[in-house]
RNA sequence: GGAGGGGUGGCAGAGUGGUUGAAUGCGGCGGUCUCGAAAACCGUUUAGCGGGCAACCCCCGCUACGAGGGUUCGAAUCCCUCCCCCUCCGCCA
């Protein structure tokens, strides 16, 4: 959400910098209902003074016992109340509108992101390791993870629906693996972790910018509950509502939990495999910055997520999303794609925000800092995946794949997997029992 | 799921229709005292919105005592609905 007040004194550059990215949002609708509720507000606020002053006089009169003069000023207020009701209700429902339309305006895009209208605008910034070369040819995940036993994909379908899986034995262990080391590294450096709901409501999801324009995203229960598509908005949400000592930023958070995304919008992208699917596993950043230091936050959250990469000796490569191509509440975005053989490219396996103080806006989440000012101030808030575990996996797989069908264990996740080294397809192995 | 109790300022805790944005205590902040600190004493201490203003951490107004509605000239105080928390019972991983 962007504040109504910066918008209304900015408008024209608000609207130049949002450029493409705003879609069909009215910038001059907003205009008219702003200056309507403003208008209202003065007339509302100006009856109540009346009133309130009025209501002190009876109150004196009464005491007094002129109840004769009293009950003449009394039908005058009730006469004033017929008018506030009237005005307050035309009020309420034009500061309705008015959120609605702030709810649903895109956040503004940092000057540092390049202006472009889609994906192929997007900038790479660096390139690490190199694609293995395989002296075979290398075969898919959903081809390998079968075979190893690994992924199945249709005992997901058949315990789910389409675009859900099954994880078996070492592909079990491997997930697992992935998750605890991802979780451990970043705790080493410093992110404090957290396990929360995998249900939010609808506030959570609107403070996080979910809600309401993308509901058609999430899946959701009765009750008002909603999965959480992403670990982002129980972190962030965590401090909802509170204003944080600056001492204690930057807060860096970490969490591992399930992810659920309806997927509405993809249908046949991403069909083969478990690159695209409703329910995911994923370890996720998130911080709390001082506005002056969000920018170098983000630097240093790809800096987290890319380790875990590095670590796991895979190839890939950062790039830096465009005007055009960043989420809705982001204000700039940094893209992690790790090469996998199987689409021949880098594929997203991480994204990285700053999202300034669109949330903390919408969440009321600020920060306070007595003798440098006062009152309090609206945080910055960041966040990245550290990162989407079930693509991680499948990176593994095809990079570390052996000719003879096995994979080789990258030497970081042994420590995870009781020490070992190689995992076997199930043709090669005694009593599988599958 | 059944029965009962409760939601007030950072915390504790008063307040059952009138000038209470809210006593008191603690905490926090500023000051006096002190070489310094503690203690003591004095003062101060919410947020959102609208307006004023060149601008504001300033001034004026409105709103807010879990949320929403109702009664009333006027509600933290009365009535209704909902949410949440606590205790006991039942059930259960």
């Amino acid at each position: 959400m962007l504040d109504g007040r910066y918008l209304r004194e900015n408008l024209e550059a608000v609207r130049t910098a949002m450029g493409k990215r705003a879609g069909d949002w009215d910038f001059d609708r907003f205009m008219a209902l702003d200056d309507e509720r403003r208008t209202l507000i003065q007339e509302v606020e100006g009856r109540q003074a009346l009133r309130n002053e009025a209501s002190k006089r009876i109150g004196e009169m009464m005491r007094a016992g002129d109840h004769d003069e009293a009950e003449v000023v009394k039908a005058e207020v009730r006469q004033l109340n017929d008018e506030l009701q009237e005005l307050d209700e035309r009020l309420q429902s034009t500061e309705v509108a008015v959120r609605e339309l702030l709810l649903r305006i895109p956040n503004i895009p940092d000057e540092s992101v390049p202006i472009g209208d889609d994906e192929s605008d997007n900038v790479e910034i660096r390139r690490v390791g190199e694609p293995p070369a395989f002296d075979f040819e290398p075969v898919a995940h959903w081809d390998l993870g079968p075979a190893l036993g690994a992924i199945d994909f249709e005992r997901g379908v058949k315990l789910a629906k389409s675009r859900f899986v099954v994880l078996g034995r070492d592909g079990a262990r491997l997930n697992r693996a992935l998750i605890n080391f991802m979780l451990d590294t970043h705790g080493a450096r410093g992110y404090t972790e957290w396990s929360v709901p995998a249900m939010a409501n609808e506030e959570t999801l609107t403070g996080t910018g979910q809600l309401p324009k993308f509901a058609e995203d999430l899946f959701h229960t009765d009750e008002g509950l909603y999965l959480i598509p992403t670990a982002e908005v129980q972190l962030t949400n965590l401090h909802r509502d509170e204003v944080l000592e600056a001492a204690d930023l930057p807060l860096r958070y970490c969490a591992y939990t399930p992810c659920f995304r309806e997927e509405a919008g993809a249908a046949g992208r991403d069909t083969r495999g478990m690159i695209r699917v409703h329910q995911f596993d994923k370890v996720e950043l998130v911080k709390f910055a001082r506005p002056e230091n969000s920018m170098d936050e983000l630097e240093a959250m790809v800096t987290d997520a890319e380790h875990i990469l590095e670590r796991l000796g895979i190839a890939f490569r950062t790039i830096v999303l465009c005007t055009g191509d960043m989420g809705f509440g982001a204000a700039k975005t940094y893209d992690i794609e790790v090469w996998l053989p199987s689409y021949n490219d880098y594929k997203e396996i991480s994204s990285c925000s700053n999202c300034g103080d669109f949330q903390a806006r919408r969440a009321s989440i600020k920060f306070r800092s007595p003798g440098e000012f006062k009152g309090s101030r609206l945080c910055h808030t960041l966040n990245g995946s550290g990162l989407a575990v079930g693509r991680t996996l499948v990176a593994v797989l095809e990079n570390y794949q052996q000719a003879d069908g096995s994979v080789v264990v990258p030497e970081v996740l042994r420590p995870y997997m009781g020490g070992q080294e190689v995992i076997l397809p199930v043709v090669a192995r005694e009593g599988d029992g599958s």
